[in-house]
DNA sequence: TGCAGATCTCAACACTGTTCAGATTGGAGC
DNA sequence: GCTCCAATCTGAACAGTGTTGAGATCTGCA
């Protein structure tokens, strides 16, 4: 901290905590970024030598945001029941850990999923879609789902949950009690779990989906830059 | 319209129409108040007399849209194939539709599905979630989902369907063609309609999800006044 | 020690939502 | 037809916002 000093030392993530704190006091949208500058203790102009606008600090509080999720539903998998012989478990695990963070932490919660597509230069790791993904492809190792299904089959599950969890941040829908909320999310994912399994659609009518973040990945090569200075 | 008179006539839904065209030209959250109702031709303190602040007129808006929406998909209902004897097709009709609005009015769709818990005077018909438990009901009937099941199904493939929605919508997920989408929906609603029917969960393990929509209806009695003057 | 260059301050800009006293109007009752 | 009231709209103002640019201050490297 060094209060009192001309330089901050970590004046940007500085930043980025006070607009965490803030966001969860006043809501996803009730509050500035003259608020936060002011309470890390700086004028709002030096902000801007860290970010190129408000909104650039949204999607890096994002982002950072977002590795700390993929971090979190990473670890939610491990701990899950049967987690070594049953790959349905640990995505149940998923989707409970993305409901239960969306109600334990809503105006960041919103934030976050609202964001939009994440910048070209983002190198969120782990991104909760790859976490997803490489579940995926272990449930159809173990036999929990047949290959067919396999092409964009974790855009289904990841709808179903993220409408879940929206639903709920957002005010939508209400459940009482955390423990029912988690009940809701197993149930909304076993649903579509099992109902991909059973699927009969031919592969060649399937629609082929594409996170920002694997796109971003495809098309590396193309530097967009928005630099500071 | 009548332009040049003091009075306008039906300002309220002038402002309305003003705003929802700005959030397709400007986006979602890039317009102001002072702009509808210079579009509008009136002073910007005029609309308070209609709206109590620039949040309550996003409201009425959202909650126009909602009505709008409801109808449309009551009718994307009628229009589905094998309408009269299978109602699961109606479902997946239903699913299609939601998601297609969303794709072709981002920017309206992210206003309307962000606004959060409809207000507790509104009177949205018909409201999309009632729509939606109707066919449920529906479907139950026709046999196509066991009666255990049916508490509370309607949330579960509600959640899906607005996950896909706000994904795209939000640019998280991107899809090539509108054939595409629709592809996906259909996937998804098949997807969860398949996982729900072949549910084993018993029905005592089931949390209760309730709609803003159906809470207010259920606590009607409560009169919370905002009024204005 | 000196001196870039990064970092921060200060003052200002245009714009926002919102309020409130007062001007203007349409329509009900005589 | 007229009067008068309530609904409607204007004009000017307020505090607060994101953003910019010129200049002060500090840090680390030569």
């Amino acid at each position: 901290m060094s209060k009192g000093r001309y330089h901050h030392g970590d004046l940007r993530s500085a930043l980025l905590d006070a607009a965490e704190a803030l966001v969860r006091e006043r809501g996803t949208d009730n509050w500035s970024l003259r608020e936060a500058s002011a309470r890390v203790g700086v004028s709002p102009s030096a902000a801007y030598h860290h970010f190129a606008s408000r909104d650039t600090l949204v999607r890096a509080l994002s982002e950072r945001t977002l590795a700390w999720l993929g971090d979190r539903l990473r670890q939610d998998c491990e701990r899950a029941p049967g987690r070594r012989t049953d790959p349905q478990q640990r995505l149940i695990a998923i989707g409970r850990g993305y409901v239960s963070w969306t109600v334990e932490d809503p105006a960041v919660a919103r934030l976050v999923l609202r964001a939009g597509a994440t910048g070209p230069d983002s190198s969120i790791a782990p991104h909760p879609h790859d976490v997803l993904a490489a579940e995926f492809d272990r449930l159809v190792e173990a036999g929990g789902l047949p290959a067919p299904a396999r092409p964009g089959a974790e855009f289904v599950f990841w709808s179903a949950v993220h409408g879940l969890a929206v639903l709920l941040a957002d005010g939508l829908v209400h459940i009482d009690g955390s423990r029912a909320v988690e009940l809701q999310a197993e149930r909304v994912a076993r649903a579509v779990l099992n109902g991909l399994a059973q699927e009969k659609t031919p592969s060649t009518d399937r629609p082929t989906a594409r996170s920002s973040h694997t796109e971003r990945l495809a098309r590396r090569s193309i530097p967009e830059i928005d630099e500071i200075h």
